[in-house]
DNA sequence: AAAAAAC
């Protein structure tokens, strides 16, 4: 089925073919159509399914028509989570938009940078502002644009912007949008409280909810290794040795900025090119890894939850949990960094004694479960297991719910 | 002992 059987016209479906999407994935599928006649919409798919296209292509069909207006004004607003993300999404809008004939403009805005330039880009306004919510509100004090005649707004990582740390930012924002505009909100995870919030600011809007397939499931595989906490590091060395030939590339989450440094370092100091990205870097730092990752000059890099989102890095065969997210919902982001646009992906998560339980968790929100590995050499020893007093630290052992209240009181 | 997002 062609892009044109969607209601695209040829240009787009000719850019879309360029950035190499030749036939609608199944989110494009079901969302582009809604998106075009003009309904709100709450789309889960699949981490790696082509989201930004599914509301990229109808957005910039619909903007076309009056492009030519002036003066221009802001006609479409995509917020995002980070800064990184932000720079994506703008370089995907603008390939996609680059085949029309009549020429859209796309401002990107994001916090970390100078801002003159970015009010200089909103000079005269701009179709479509891509922007993080801190800075957005920023250039708004300054009257640097307005969002008065936005009558399409997109929440990319929707459950991640609907979310506590995000929503003071997020009303401020909403409050100065038009009450009739479209709303389309995209997220690979959208946890029932958060699906609840996104009803009240949506208007009658259409589900779209790609079920994984054997077909359009990302062929992640998944695994989970048992180690000793203390032996993280030192076995991280060994499976980057041992799989210097297949893993290209590896990404590794880690809880911390400081492990993030800490981990990198180590690498480094062992002769493996790796460095830390967080977001405590400058930001011009962060641009910076993440290029020189995609270009093949880190061979691993050790990361924060701030490349958990969105952030599409072809040909990244591996992801590890060096520590476990914080929730099940985080753990779907993160190894969705690899398996994507079709490609195969392997996810490996370091599970130590005080971890277990949580990884079972994770496991259990996935409706599934992984067998527990050992690495020869690396085997963690029966006494660094004392969540289970009856079993010591027997593979497999499910704690009781004896033991979960024993634990709770001892953290409180 | 969380990360991120504006200056």
């Amino acid at each position: 089925m062609p892009f044109t059987s969607l209601g695209l016209s040829p240009d787009l479906a000719r850019a879309a073919a360029e950035l190499g999407f030749s036939t609608p994935t199944p989110v494009q599928a079901q969302a582009i159509p809604v998106i075009l006649r003009g309904a709100d919409l709450l789309a889960c798919a699949q981490t790696g399914s082509g989201k930004t296209g599914a509301f990229g292509l109808p957005l910039l069909q619909k903007l076309q028509q009056g492009a030519q207006h002036t003066p221009r004004r802001v006609r479409a607003l995509v917020l995002v989570p980070t800064r990184e993300l932000a720079a994506q999404v703008g370089e995907v809008l603008r390939s996609l938009g680059s085949a029309l004939p009549q020429r859209l403009k796309i401002a990107v805005v994001f916090g970390g940078v100078s801002i003159n330039p970015q009010m200089m880009s909103l000079r005269g306004g701009a179709d479509i502002v891509v922007a993080t919510p801190g800075r957005l509100l920023d250039l708004l004090e300054q009257n640097a644009l307005k969002l008065s005649a936005v009558d399409t707004l997109v929440l990319d990582e929707a459950d991640r912007l609907l979310d506590l740390g995000f929503s003071e930012e997020l009303n401020r924002v909403l409050a100065l949008l038009p009450a009739g505009r479209q709303n389309l909100f995209f997220s690979a995870t959208f946890p029932p409280e958060v699906q609840a919030l996104a009803g009240t600011l949506l208007r009658d809007p259409v589900r779209v909810e790609v079920e994984a397939t054997a077909a359009n499931e990302p062929a992640i595989v998944q695994r989970v290794i048992a180690v000793d906490a203390i032996k993280r590091t030192e076995l991280l060395r060994h499976l980057l040795k041992q799989h210097e030939s297949d893993w290209s590339r590896v990404l590794v989450f880690v809880a911390t900025k400081y492990a993030a440094e800490h981990v990198a370092w180590k690498l480094h100091k062992n002769g493996i090119f790796a460095t830390p990205f967080h977001g405590d870097l400058s930001q011009g730092a962060r641009t910076k890894v993440l290029a020189e990752f995609k270009n093949g000059q880190w061979d691993v890099v050790v990361t924060t939850d701030l490349a958990a989102r969105g952030i599409d890095i072809a040909q990244l065969p591996v992801v590890i949990n060096y520590d476990l997210p914080r929730s099940a919902v985080d753990y779907v982001h993160r190894i969705g960094r690899t398996g994507r646009a079709g490609e195969p992906g392997l996810a490996v998560s370091f599970v130590s004694a005080g971890s277990e339980a949580h990884m079972r968790l994770i496991e259990k929100r996935q409706g599934l479960s992984l067998p527990r590995e050992v690495i020869e050499g690396f085997e963690p020893a029966e006494a660094a297991v004392p969540e289970s007093p009856g079993g010591g630290g027997v593979k497999g052992k499910r704690p009781s719910k004896k033991d979960k209240l024993r634990a709770a009181a001892k953290s409180s």
